[in-house]
DNA sequence: AGCTCTTCCTGAAAGC
DNA sequence: TGCTTTCAGGAAGAGC
């Protein structure tokens, strides 16, 4: 699943070969994961792309009229979200059409940038160039740029539990699943703690274990755990290095005790239980149980 | 505020 | 062997 360090990786590979290139014609298979395609179609043929970068788990292609003597609002930018198996490569136009793929764009000098997604997840937008600072205000701030102050500030006032946080992208932009769990054995937190309940050392603990953690995955171009190919159809290396992400029932890389998956936050955990010790967790109150009782009866009931 | 559940979707894996 | 069921998960929305 694309995180941040996967986005990098696309979003570099994307800069080293399309800026300059006009896209000339764009092409649509199914399109419920697309916000507005007759826009898309409408905006996007004609502009040169001017550039691309990465907002969180956001790709930007930014696009520019090709001729400046053009009114100033053409300039639009190619909002792109890989959600789950979302795959953009840059191909050849007689290239052979993988399974899945769902969105074409045919630029000027015979290549085409595809889009193909198996679960079609992800999400795609064109939005004006002065609407863009709109879009990204939604999102939290970019885990390799907040500083050890900021950090502590924001999660030192939260009472939702540590992988909560660090999944919602409206606090910390582009900190996935993976990336969690390696960022939080790295912290030797548990994935459950409270965040308000953490002394500072722990908070500045995790800021640089984030860091540490997206920083080295860039370097090995990212986890491919299935799908995840970058913008040459390439696997990258990380997963070679996660220390518990999917690694439960093995033993843990620092102490040798066996790494286990609960649910916390409604997603799969990964944590070693003897490095990363549960603190006060606080206890299920009446309300949670009881919540619990419901839909296991609700399960019981539609098997039965 | 924060938690749980549901929805979207497909392929892999488990269950029978 | 082969069919059916379950599960995984990023994000958004509902309801509590």
């Amino acid at each position: 699943m694309p995180e941040l360090p996967e986005v990098e990786t696309v979003v570099r590979g994307l800069r080293a070969s399309l800026p300059g290139r006009t896209i000339d014609e764009v092409r649509f298979g199914k399109t419920d994961f697309v916000d507005d395609p007759a826009l898309i179609s409408e905006r996007v043929p004609g502009l040169k792309i001017s550039g691309v970068t990465r907002f969180g788990k956001f790709i930007c292609i930014g696009l520019d009229a090709v001729s400046t003597a053009e009114n100033i609002e053409t300039a639009q930018c190619l909002i792109i979200h890989l959600g789950m198996t979302g795959q953009l490569t840059v191909v050849h136009s007689g290239d052979p059409i993988k399974p899945h793929t769902h969105v074409f764009f045919a630029l000027d000098d015979g290549r085409e940038l595809r889009y193909t997604d198996v679960r079609r997840f992800g999400r795609m937008l064109v939005v004006s160039a002065s609407q863009f600072p709109e879009f990204k205000s939604r999102l939290g701030k970019e885990p390799l740029e907040i500083g050890a102050e900021e950090f502590c500030d924001d999660f030192s006032s939260r009472r939702a539990r540590l992988k909560a946080l660090l999944l919602d992208q409206s606090i910390l932009c582009g900190v996935g699943n993976i990336y969690a769990d390696e960022s939080l054995f790295r912290a030797r937190l548990h994935p459950a703690r409270i965040a308000e309940k953490l002394k500072r050392e722990q908070l500045l603990a995790l800021h640089k274990a984030i860091r540490a953690v997206l920083e080295e995955a860039i370097l090995s171009r990212g986890s491919s755990i299935s799908d995840y190919r970058d913008s040459e159809g390439k696997r990258g290396n990380f997963q070679l290095k996660h220390r518990v992400y999917k690694r439960d029932g093995k033993p843990c890389v620092r102490c040798k005790s066996i790494i286990r998956r609960m649910i916390v936050a409604g997603r799969g955990t990964h944590f070693c239980p003897a490095c990363q010790p549960a603190g006060r967790i606080r206890r299920t109150s009446k309300k949670d149980a009881a919540a619990k009782d419901r839909s296991k009866k609700a399960r019981n009931k539609k098997s039965g």
